[in-house]
DNA sequence: GTTTAATTTAAACAGTTGTTTAATTTCGTA
DNA sequence: TACGAAATTAAACAACTGTTTAAATTAAAC
């Protein structure tokens, strides 16, 4: 199934219900009976689609991925300070993890368990390919004289995405002591202050003289 | 249990047992015979100790975070620069959750999935406290005039912990990405590479004027 | 040394798990 | 309308789940 890219409506429609159920309760605390039950479908055709639990995970993970590839190569020829690009980047990096968060979520927490079987190559193409849009703009940066050279770029994901799922991950801490009541005031805060703290984080970083 | 802060030494066993499982499985990806063929015991000691799996979870955040109470109330009175004590803050950090990837590893994970009803006030407190030193260390700074006044403190942890965490669970995509085939270099380039780079993101973003 | 309590054991418990089976229904096509 | 393939179903499967039981063993107290 992971190597046919096309799903039909069932199958999507049971994908949809696994990627909530999973990023809810996790791969091995969601069972094919909830999955079926949520679905209003007979618990066989899971198998029927696709085989087992674990390659609907996977075809899930592909599904998702698949269109995932953030269309940073736009970016990449704009006309934009480096500076401005990398802000830009941001912003769609956020953006487009929030409003995938069950898929990211699933990924972020079956990946550290499951990944040595798991047939994830979809998304570590993604990620490689997000890595090199990154370098190209830093390296555009720094031949202009913005950026600083002694900087390391693979970690620079990692502050990014870090602190934002950090953030995400302790949603009910952070709610409480951001004293924030309601989910749309929550999904503000993470557009507004939390991207502007990672932009001013990796802007100052970047430019900093010490 | 988790109401006694004393374990004896099966329960100890058991309880690190378990922490090795969880870290490695998940929790809901281990079973109480996993965990008791691991520790060689019998079936039943887990609840005859703990009362139950969900118990026995409790008990191993509450027997971990008890003693991680890291000591920065030290580092707040000690003679140095505001940065230098962000700089150690940060080692100490890293260093703390290093040495104890099992635990962290699981709060990371079972809190997003089993936060509502997990008796968690322990690290809770934990974190609080820790965001407390924090916030003494970077308004001493402000007040010296060294750092910048326009910054959300409580967005620095996510920072911090999220760069740390997300290199940390991707621990596999990293060491293949940098070319690092031993644990020991990988460690290494923990406590050296990425604490520096950690340190230089938190020192940019903490004085760096736009 | 006997008695009482704490510990350990094997067995059973009632449910749940992922998966398969074989029969039945649905549907497009000839 | 009849055929054959695809889709759907209920039922069963063996294995595993967390937890409890009651008996057996060990240790501590007197």
């Amino acid at each position: 199934m992971s190597s046919n890219p096309d799903f039909n409506e069932k199958q999507i429609q049971i994908l949809l219900v696994a990627e909530t159920l999973f990023a809810e309760k996790g791969f091995d605390g969601t069972s094919i009976r909830n999955i079926a039950k949520e679905a209003k479908i007979n618990i066989a055709m899971v198998s029927y689609y696709f085989g087992s639990k674990e390659r609907l995970l996977e075809s899930l993970i592909f599904y998702r991925t698949k269109d995932l590839k953030i269309q940073i190569e736009n970016l990449l020829v704009e006309d934009l300070e480096p500076i401005a690009k990398i802000n830009k980047l941001i912003a769609i990096y956020i953006n487009r993890i929030n409003s995938n968060k069950g898929i990211f979520r699933i990924l972020h927490f079956e990946m550290a368990t499951k990944k040595k079987e798991l047939n994830i190559k979809s998304f570590y193409d993604l990620r490689k390919s997000n890595l090199k849009s990154l370098e190209a703009i830093i390296t555009e940066g720094q031949d202009k004289g913005v950026f600083r050279k002694d900087i390391s770029i693979p970690l620079i994901t990692p502050t990014i995405l870090g602190t934002f799922f950090h953030f995400h991950m302790n949603k009910e801490y952070f709610m409480d002591l951001l004293n924030i009541n309601t989910e749309d005031v929550y999904n503000n805060y993470i557009n507004v202050n939390l991207t502007k703290h990672i932009q001013q984080t990796i802007k100052a970083l970047l430019i900093y003289e010490s």
